[in-house]
DNA sequence: TAGAATATGTCAGTCGCTGACATTTGTCAA
DNA sequence: TTGACAAATGTCAGCGACTGACATATTCTA
């Protein structure tokens, strides 16, 4: 069941001006990513309804549901921008570098991103920690899309099919972990680190994995 | 939502003899997965209702969600001896052994029970493949799970923590990935190819990550 | 064989999520 | 400005996954 895709509609070209419909748009958006994070940091994420979040932002159930597809993708709503961020980032290491170090690099928009969205990120983690569907949708979805984009650049960038070579997916997903480790210390240990730094720190392993023990 | 935990209660000490309840209770549990397998391969996944299912075996929907905690969990109600089989396996390679040739050898596991439950594996895979919900079990739940394993596997060997050491998640990510990517072809390819030797050749890459161009 | 333990059925109910239809609101051209 | 079209919203009814509570039946054990 859940996790269904809601057609997002953006912009049609003109990124100038939003006009007010789609500015109206946005906001209640917006609105209800915050009555949800006020609510799940508040009451827990089981215990918030899709309900209490509309009521909360004043709109309909049926409203919340054609902004999101999932309770789930509320929580993580602001994650949007994340995934072209990590691309472009990617997009951009010159070829001449070696992956892994694109890879580090890259990283540079994660750690953006979570320092200019602590609370918000800090709530993400904890709520995944304690809720197993929270946990699900976070690897399931978020983390998924994430390893996409990763396993596209690597594939680009060997000049291979990522459909028939393993590397890519395999470093991909050695990235992933590093990811989670990371991110679970930066949670865990109350968001007072230097997220970029537990990045960096977990990815020092890949060079030499093959030789581990 | 979904993914709740159902109290197993596994054999009671005694291995010897199940007595009648417990031969009747697996009985039911065996029941169940066989008539979702049949409903989910003749309708697809989200086609079958958990009454249709409950119906088929003959039990109440109630029972059936006394055996399962999810309707995905139906699915893959027949994986459970598989984590405990990675898990020995792992356990009984020679500490002498280098780290990713154990987790070469313990894949073992996974080709044997892919060779043994052919149909049941390749029907999990092409759910997997068509719908969401399928495929965020099994990387949220099933894969998950696996990963633990090796994980815990990979930190007893190192003599490390796995919560402060980032190597076996980092290790465990990357196999768990060429697993992926090999069951991947294995399904798409209809179940023709050697499922172990697809895995091999997905984790070949893993020696020499950090030299990747 | 009595009594405890467990498995099952039944029923009512919650909650996530969706389709359908009517209403409002923003947009854009005449 | 107005009038028509498109998109956003509200309302309502309903499906389906999943759960708690209680009664009943079956199995185990002393």
């Amino acid at each position: 069941m859940c996790y269904g895709r809601v057609v997002t509609e953006v912009a049609t070209g003109n990124a100038a001006a939003p006009g007010r419909r789609e500015r109206k748009r946005s906001q209640t958006r917006a609105d209800l990513i915050a009555a949800a994070h006020h609510l799940f940091s508040e009451q827990g994420f089981d215990e918030t309804t899709t309900a209490d979040i509309a009521e909360r932002a004043d709109v309909s159930q049926r409203t919340l549901f054609r902004h999101f597809p999932s309770k789930e993708a509320v929580l993580y709503g602001d994650m949007e921008g994340l995934r072209h961020e990590l691309r472009d980032a990617l997009a951009e290491r010159p070829s001449g570098e070696s992956i892994v170090e694109s890879l580090r690099q890259a990283m540079l928009s994660l750690a953006n991103d979570v320092e200019q969205n602590r609370g918000s990120r800090l709530l993400q983690g904890r709520l995944a920690a304690g809720y197993p569907s929270v946990s699900a949708y976070s690897r399931a979805v978020v983390q998924t899309e994430w390893e996409r984009e990763l396993i596209e650049a690597v594939a680009l960038r060997l000049g291979v099919d990522a459909a028939s070579d393993a590397r890519p997916e395999v470093l991909a997903g050695a990235t992933m972990s590093a990811i989670r480790f990371a991110t679970r210390q930066w949670t865990t240990g109350g968001a007072k680190g230097d997220y970029l730094l537990l990045i960096l720190d977990a990815m020092g392993c890949i060079d030499d994995l093959g030789m581990t023990t």
